[in-house]
Parts: structure tokens; sequence; C-alpha cells
DNA sequence: TTAATCCCGACTAAACTAATCAACAATATA
DNA sequence: TATATTGTTGATTAGTTTAGTCGGGATTAA
């Protein structure tokens, strides 16, 4: 498991997709503005959260991205995996850099961690979080700044 | 809180020495050998656990490291935490880069993963983990490889 | 005195991150 | 049809971090 801020900024896209999704196709420039993340930088995310399928997108004006399921069948894992390839906990990936081809002695550890962490992740929707009242609130407050600046 | 292979070495060398504990001082060119990680590499890892007093040393013929206190008071946790200085898993560190001095979307989930991730390495010692059979047995084949190579 | 051992700081190649840039393709709508 | 809006793609880059090396110490048992 990887832990990166391409990671965190991908979950918060989706996030952000998520509270969206009701008012049709949301652009990624409207993300970039609440999330005060670089809009090219969302483009490269985006293009990986939509050849694993999470999002689907629309060009032209009013265009832009949508979930490509229900919020609640989209898991953080899900979304982290998918800009964040998986990379080995152990060291002893295989055969290689191991002793003889038996296991390290911290293998079985860090097997067990990465149970753990994928666990709690798979176990958390996009669907769950916007039900949380401090997401709500956040969300809410964006938006509220949102308007004032278009006005 | 920050996976990378400085942290497993950590891990991995500061079992080699609690299994091997018993036996007075023991010097890093041993666990270098029986772990197969760099010996100067090591000398680095050891200097900042020396620091952070989870280990011992004695220089000279006979010198080496010892742990400084009993192994079921030592968590994987820390000795991550040694090599590895903890990093702050939100973006928001204090009201830098945050919207206002209010959270970010994802910072409540990102507190949560990190409790989720120390809360397990907290609870696990060095004294848990030689307790178990696979470590045994790893460590066993690579005591019976040393004895080899010695005559 | 010598060899074994820890100690310490400087250095480095390679990889990775976070991001930018430029050019292009599709499409709604005026 | 023209135009502005939006997504698509690949190349490039500055900066950081990792994992590790190197060279020279200091200490101490035998």
């Amino acid at each position: 498991m990887k832990m990166t801020t391409k990671g965190r900024y991908a979950v918060t896209a989706m996030l952000d997709l998520a509270l969206h999704d009701s008012d049709g196709p949301v652009n990624l420039a409207d993300i970039s503005r609440r999330q005060d993340i670089s809009l090219t930088y969302l483009e490269q995310l985006f293009n990986k959260l939509k050849r694993h399928e999470l999002v689907e997108s629309a060009r032209g004006p009013g265009g832009g991205y949508r979930l490509a399921k229900a919020a609640d069948q989209i898991t953080v894992a899900k979304v982290i995996y998918s800009v964040d390839e998986p990379i080995d906990v152990t060291r002893c990936k295989g055969k290689q850099n191991c002793q003889g081809d038996l296991r390290c002695l911290t293998h079985d550890l860090w097997m067990e961690l990465n149970m753990h962490i994928s666990g709690f992740l798979n176990g958390l929707t996009l669907g769950d979080l916007i039900k949380r009242n401090n997401v709500k609130q956040v969300s809410d407050r964006q938006d509220v700044i949102m308007m004032q600046l278009q006005h």
C-alpha cells in the first residue's frame, strides 16, 4: 500500500465528484477550484480513474465527469489503487533478494499489515463518506465560496 | 505513517537483535550477513535507533548492540518511527495549504487511517514477534547457515 | 599495539513525486 | 458553421527522497 498525496488528491477529488454528481457532469476546473488541486494534475489523475472505470467522461461544453457507479459501490481502496499502483510491502517479491526461496524474517508481518490497511480502506466507500457530518459541513462551505466567486 | 524499506530494514534488524540478545552484544556485521542488509546502511539505522534509546552499544572487540529494554517493551511502531520520522498523512498540516483555517474534505479520513495503522503497530512488540513459529523457523535456518559459513 | 567494533558526516546515483506544458480531439450551442 | 468548452495524451521537469557508499575517525579488549 502506497500512501502519497497523489492518492489523497484522488480520493478528495472523487469525493467532490460524488457530492456533486447529482447536478450532472462535473468539470475538472470546478473541482480544481473547490479543492485547490492543480487542473492539469487532476487531468492526469482522472485519466487513470477513467481507465479503471471509476468515472465516465463527456466532452464539450457542459461536459465533465460522472461516477461510473453508485458512490456506495466505490471503495476508497479502489480509488487509491487506481492512481498509485499497489506496491509490494514485502521485500521478497517472488524469490528475488530473498534467502533461498524461503521467507525473510519479517515477511509475514508486512503481509499482515497490508491486509489490515486494505481491510480498512476496502470497507469504506465514497457513499459512507458523503453521509458524514464533517464532510457535509466542509462541502457546504466550499460550495458557498464557489457561489460567491461567481457573483 | 511512512512505510519504506528503511523502516522494514530497521524492524528486521531489531528482530534479529532481539532473537540473539541473550548471547551478549550482537555486532552489525553478523546482522548484515544474516539479514542481507548492507553494513554501512545498518550503521546509519542503528545510529538513529540508539538516539531513540531502543538499543545500547559497546565498542571494541566483542562489542556490538543490545536491546535497551525488554523485547516486549519495544513496539514495531517505535522502531519504524525511529528511523522514518513520522510525517503528516494530512495535507493540511497546521493552516498551510488548507482552506481558511478549516479542514479540507478528507482531513478526518486520513487521521482515521493513521490511527488505524498506528494502533496495529503500537500493539505489536518485538517480544510478540519472536514467539511466532514462522519467525523462529526463519531465524533457526539463518543461524544454521551462519554456522556453516564459519566452518 | 593491534584488530575489532561503533561513530559520524559528506556524498551520490537512481527513483519518484508533483506538477507543468503543448498540442490535439470532441461536442454543445449560438 | 464557428467558437468556446471541455476532455485526452504524451513529453518534460524541478525538486525531493531513498538507499546506499565512502572515508575517516574514536574506543576498547586482548
